[in-house]
DNA sequence: CTTGACTCTAGACTATAGTCTAGGGTTTAC
DNA sequence: GTAAACCCTAGACTATAGTCTAGAGTCAAG
């Protein structure tokens, strides 16, 4: 069992955000001990760590809490639910890799473009990079 | 030459943020009217465009006003530094394709753990499905 | 020549995601 | 047994990215 700022040190996330992600709803202690202080397991660690990757591909807290919060069974009644949500979900994800993609390019050629030479360019920017990628 | 709310609508970004924007240092009109009306040209309409990619794919305001900025020239002075941001920002959008692959590999053991059925699992969360992703 | 839709600036307000402080109790090491 | 380092709650503060309003000018249609 970890206390607030041994799980702070080993996810790298201040106990003052751990504190706010509990009052939004994102994680809560597995328990508490005698004098109140919060007692994490190392579950916890690895729902912080899919918090921040969730975070870094852009989701808001509200839906990481949302995904966290999903739990498939094989009842009917959450299936349709759920895997409606989950599946939105994944269309958004794709929907961001595929602009990711068309920056990357943009950046990649904006890198070639310089010192690497083959292209006349004399000068370039991320806009006309980015046009390049067109066709 | 279109005006703010002509952009606006073409765009999709309501006035009060293009003005926004404006503030910000990501765009500005070509030119005023003699009235003062903002005067955008066709240009702005891709710009925009990248910005609204570019957020979508996580940049800050403040990176994608970098990013617009940037311009590589075969002047030396220029090259390094530039095409150092750029390489920066290159492994920035790689590591974060990578996460979201994981995140969208869980999202489908997800999905798929439901209704599809060859799975004999009767209970799954995003957390279990990411986990089996690591072997 | 006025009414309604549009534009201007300046500045207040909101939501999201933290970040920090005050004022207090607890644990650990010396 | 007393500092130092840690934890608690409650609430104020900050940065980012908008969003809206007030009060005034502009333009186009009838």
């Amino acid at each position: 069992m970890l206390k607030i700022g041994e799980l702070a040190s080993k996810t790298d996330v201040s106990h003052h955000t751990l504190r706010f992600y509990e009052r939004q709803g994102l994680i809560s202690p597995a328990g508490r001990s005698d004098s109140g202080y919060r007692l994490y397991s190392d579950l916890d660690v690895d729902r912080i760590g899919f918090i921040l990757s969730a975070k870094k591909v852009g989701f808001t807290l509200l839906e990481i809490q949302q995904l966290l919060e999903l739990e498939i069974t094989k009842d009917d009644k959450s299936c349709g639910d759920v895997k409606c949500f989950v599946d939105k979900k994944i269309s958004a994800v794709n929907q961001r890799m595929l602009e990711m993609k068309r920056i990357k390019k943009s950046l990649q050629a904006l890198s070639k473009a310089c010192c690497g030479g083959s292209v006349p360019a004399t000068q370039c920017t991320i806009l006309e990079a980015l046009s390049e990628q067109k066709p």
